[in-house]
DNA sequence: ATGGCCTGATCTTCAGGA
């Protein structure tokens, strides 16, 4: 099966490229992040013609996660259990199920804003809830993988200037040790191979052509149990996904499994 | 290719993204 993690940016002003990329990639199950809608804007009637269940955890236009299965799509479970509040409420950023063989998370990480922002201490606070939710499926037999935007680079080696990034979030020593306490639970970092350059970038800003000039960030990650790392035949940044017109800032990652 | 960000809402200006 072909299992993805895609951040559209906005899966209203995605849907059309979207729906195309469902189809050309013959993704089986895609986890979403920043639909940047409300629940009932989701599009799951165009995903339904398409052969895609849906199930959406979104409240506006801001964060919002979803997956969709054509594989199956069962035991939904909306939100990030035992996780903190930003704002006196629980923010769209979390949602899981099982797809078959596999029980997946779609997760979009608190983006942190600045080191001193209340929001880079949530963004810690929401990655210490998440290796509690997610300890017990982790060390279990069944396929399990945690997809998403963490809004993290694992090293400097994920991110095209570490000089450039010196002082500010998704570099610091403590966002990486979440990442770090996560894969104390048994999961492992699929890291995707690149199509075109030297590093698997998954984020390069519209701003200052980021992009054709290469300068982005491995910060979409798919953490999976032994279980599902072991399934893995390939696994792969779709570039090709960045270009044009219309497209997100981030790219698909995808991932092939032997399952 | 000779470029220099995009999104949705508070909607002509802004917050947020990272």
């Amino acid at each position: 099966m072909r299992i993805a993690t895609f951040n559209v940016n906005s899966i209203t002003a995605r849907l059309p490229r979207l729906l195309a990329w469902l189809e050309s990639s013959g993704t089986d199950v895609l986890c979403i992040q920043e639909t940047k809608c409300t629940a009932e804007q989701f599009p799951a009637d165009a995903l339904k013609e398409l052969g895609y269940e849906s199930a959406v955890n979104a409240d506006g236009r801001w964060n919002g996660v979803a997956v969709v299965s054509r594989v199956g799509l069962d035991d939904v479970v909306k939100g990030l259990p035992g996780g903190p509040e930003y704002g006196g409420v629980q923010e769209p950023r979390a949602l899981s199920a099982t797809c078959g063989p596999v029980r997946v998370w779609s997760v979009y990480v608190p983006n942190g804003r600045e080191v001193a922002h209340e929001h880079y201490a949530y963004k810690l606070l929401w990655l210490a809830a998440l290796k509690a939710a997610v300890a017990e499926d982790a060390a279990g037999d069944r396929p399990f993988a945690v997809l998403g935007d963490y809004n993290i680079a694992p090293t400097d080696a994920d991110v095209w200037d570490p000089s450039f990034f010196e002082g500010m979030t998704h570099v610091t020593e403590p966002e990486r040790a979440a990442l770090a306490g996560l894969r104390e639970t048994g999961l492992a970092d699929v890291v995707p191979r690149p199509l075109k350059y030297d590093h698997p970038f998954t984020y390069w800003d519209y701003r200052q052509l980021c992009f054709p000039k290469n300068r982005g960030m491995r910060i979409d990650l798919v953490y999976g149990n032994e279980p599902f790392a072991g399934a893995v035949k390939d696994s792969y940044v779709d570039r090709e996904e960045r270009k044009g017109k219309g497209a997100s800032d981030h790219a698909p990652v995808v991932v092939d499994l032997d399952l």
